[in-house]
DNA sequence: TACTGAAATAAGAAATTTTCTTAATAATGA
DNA sequence: TCATTATTAAGAAAATTTCTTATTTCAGTA
């Protein structure tokens, strides 16, 4: 894996072209300004968030298009989701485990700790940001069925 | 943290019961086909999914009352949800860090794994399930701002 | 630099997911 | 049993995400 890594915003966009470079993406206005909107924020932004930043440089930018580009920028492995993609799952079963979840067909799989392993190392540093009431650590990949049907496009 | 520990469903059901006593929450019909059909399942189902399922005994319930329960579920500790509440959040950041995630206000804060801590431990029983392209760790909690705002209503 | 084919986009519609409003129903405690 | 109050059904509405089609733009090549 390869990480983008600069705090000046323009040579995280020069990374960034190299990149779309390598995985044969065109490098569009829209996606520089994406990227440059999402680089610059701390913030975590939504889709719609990105979409208000991004306006203001580019006032006849879609929604669509908004939508599009992150993903295919999660897809290419430039840009992170947080998160599942669109709808909620549950869970009743409480006791500490953790999932894969399929980045092609959204299955999820429980993974229990093994006997006598440290189910989840909590940082201490989490407590500056507020009380930890419950851990949600996913693996994200694609499953062995996906992997066979081929359904993995890129790569 | 108080966990359902049974492998029979009845079981789990009384205990749910019991703890819907302790947290002042009703005891209806719906609760207890809901709860049922989650603790049936190891597909963690989407919600509807879980609506699906519940219809086959109670075919006059409406998908709101399986939106609004799983979230007060979730909310009274009874039910887990894997990923977020609804809509996508992004980050460009992909160096290895964690997040905290305010179940109040939704907001996103960072996590960096300290000096010479080992960012992520990567249990090697995950690639049963498939190839693990990146990892997804979040902490859910109440940051210091929605606790001191008291929006915190239970508990 | 102009030309070409393919990928990406805008626009708007449409589908999907989630929440709200209101009146009726049902659980709990007295 | 009764009264109170939370919960529900129904349907509308809002919010989020995806799709369709025509147009534009990128990137490679002459």
């Amino acid at each position: 894996m390869q990480y983008i890594q600069s705090n000046h915003i323009e040579e995280k966009v020069t990374a960034f072209k190299k990149l779309c470079h390598a995985r044969s993406l065109r490098v569009t206005n829209q996606r520089l300004e994406i990227f440059r909107a999402l680089s610059a924020s701390k913030e975590h932004p939504s889709v719609e968030a990105v979409f208000q930043i991004v306006r203001k440089n580019m006032p006849k930018i879609s929604l669509d298009t908004i939508y599009r580009t992150l993903s295919s920028m999660e897809e290419a492995g430039v840009v992170f989701r947080v998160g599942l993609s669109n709808r909620a799952r549950f869970d009743a079963d409480l006791t500490p485990h953790y999932h894969f979840v399929c980045m092609e067909c959204g299955e999820v799989f429980d993974v229990f700790p093994q006997q006598g392993q440290d189910a989840f190392p909590l940082p201490h540093q989490v407590k500056e940001f507020g009380e930890v009431k419950n851990v949600n650590l996913q693996f994200h990949g694609v499953c062995h069925r996906c992997r066979k049907a081929g359904n993995d496009v890129k790569n």
